[in-house]
DNA sequence: GCTATATGTAATCATCGATTACATCCACAT
DNA sequence: ATGTGGATGTAATCGATGATTACATATAGC
């Protein structure tokens, strides 16, 4: 990345382009992002992303995969190690990595879960990391319910939707601008945690 | 509505324009919305809407508004006219009422919960309202506490958050389009209804 | 080396949000 | 009634944008 100046291909314009669209959506919005100046930024002509995404919304697909990833792993990483761990307890790691990392990355985070703007259902890889969330958390309640700490006949279906949606609904309320003042590790993520924790004890039985 | 067919001043541009914006969106999404086609169909020059809104998100502002209006009645009618009403019952039907609208309105609900279109901040109106929605819900929370509905030591403020990220966790699933295949009244809005169900339940003493 | 292909450039289009100067209409004071 | 001023709509135009096309240049494999 030092000196190669002046060569007239790039190198590997694609993974530049993506850094230079998350440097500018960092800078000013997901909004007020334009292809032209993801050029500009690169050091290439107006048309040449085009060449290795057929559109706008394919460049930002693009952003959100690579963002989707770095979120699995922040959820991976948050859980614990040991398997026998209480199902519930690693089902609020993950809720609470999902959120730390959401509160701490609400570019990518914002990008990753509005699809509006990205090609979701046209990307394998979206949809395969948004999936392996949702089974790994319904793989754990059905852990936590043949263990006992669910009620006897507790629906399932509707608990796990329940998780997903609290903690979407925390992480996009942030994104969106609900939390008028804040800033990351501050107070509303406290407040997060602690709705969180007494979400999870109202779940056990 | 009827004949006025060729006068200069339209009559009415600002309620046609804000129609016609709704119109437009619900055929082809929030994204693609152009003002010059709003004009177009409202039958007036493209330069025309920015006599009454300053800017597209002046006039996203004010569907937002008019929106917002919407949600808060039916938030209203769908609590029970009893004020004694168990106060967590109370909350339960507050957040039916919202996502039955919000699933019967996702276009609406979209443009009111999306604040990078709107300026949200700009409107005392839609604050007010927004508002209005979160001190009622702490209000009863405050009142089910004190009816010894909640645990003794029961963390308020974060219950407070806890019941507003459950519903719009929900509702923004829907609008964001993560229940692939559904129409309105159909299981989705069943299972958020068992959902929302436990969660209330998980809050009892 | 020669050539096929990948990659970037230059030029161009249609569309969009927004602004400006001008036209038209309506309400109100006289 | 009148005619004047503010409100409302039109016409023309600007700069920026997403996207496409024809062309130039570099790279890799034979």
């Amino acid at each position: 990345m030092t000196e190669q100046e002046k060569s007239y291909h790039h190198g590997n314009l694609a993974s530049a382009l993506i850094a230079a669209t998350v440097e500018i959506i960092d800078e000013r919005g997901v909004d007020g992002l334009s292809v032209r100046e993801v050029a500009k930024r690169a050091g290439v002509s107006p048309g040449a992303p085009f060449r290795h995404f057929s559109s706008k919304a394919a460049l930002l697909t693009a952003v959100a995969e690579q963002a989707m990833e770095r979120l699995v792993a922040a959820v991976e990483v948050a859980q614990a190690d040991d398997d026998d761990t209480d199902p519930l307890a690693q089902i609020e790691r993950i809720g609470l990595g999902y959120l730390e990392w959401a509160t701490q990355n609400p570019t990518h985070f914002q990008i990753v879960s509005s699809r509006s703007l990205i090609d979701f259902n046209g990307s394998a890889t979206l949809r395969q990391m948004n999936d392996g969330i949702r089974t790994r958390m319904a793989d754990l309640l059905e852990r936590a319910q043949q263990a006992g700490q669910l009620t006897a006949n507790a629906d399932t279906e509707a608990l796990v939707l329940s998780c997903r949606a609290f903690v979407y609904g925390l992480a996009r309320m942030a994104a969106d601008g609900h939390f008028p003042e804040w800033h990351p590790n501050g107070e509303p993520l406290d407040l997060m945690r602690r709705a969180l924790a007494d979400f999870i004890a109202g779940m056990r039985a």
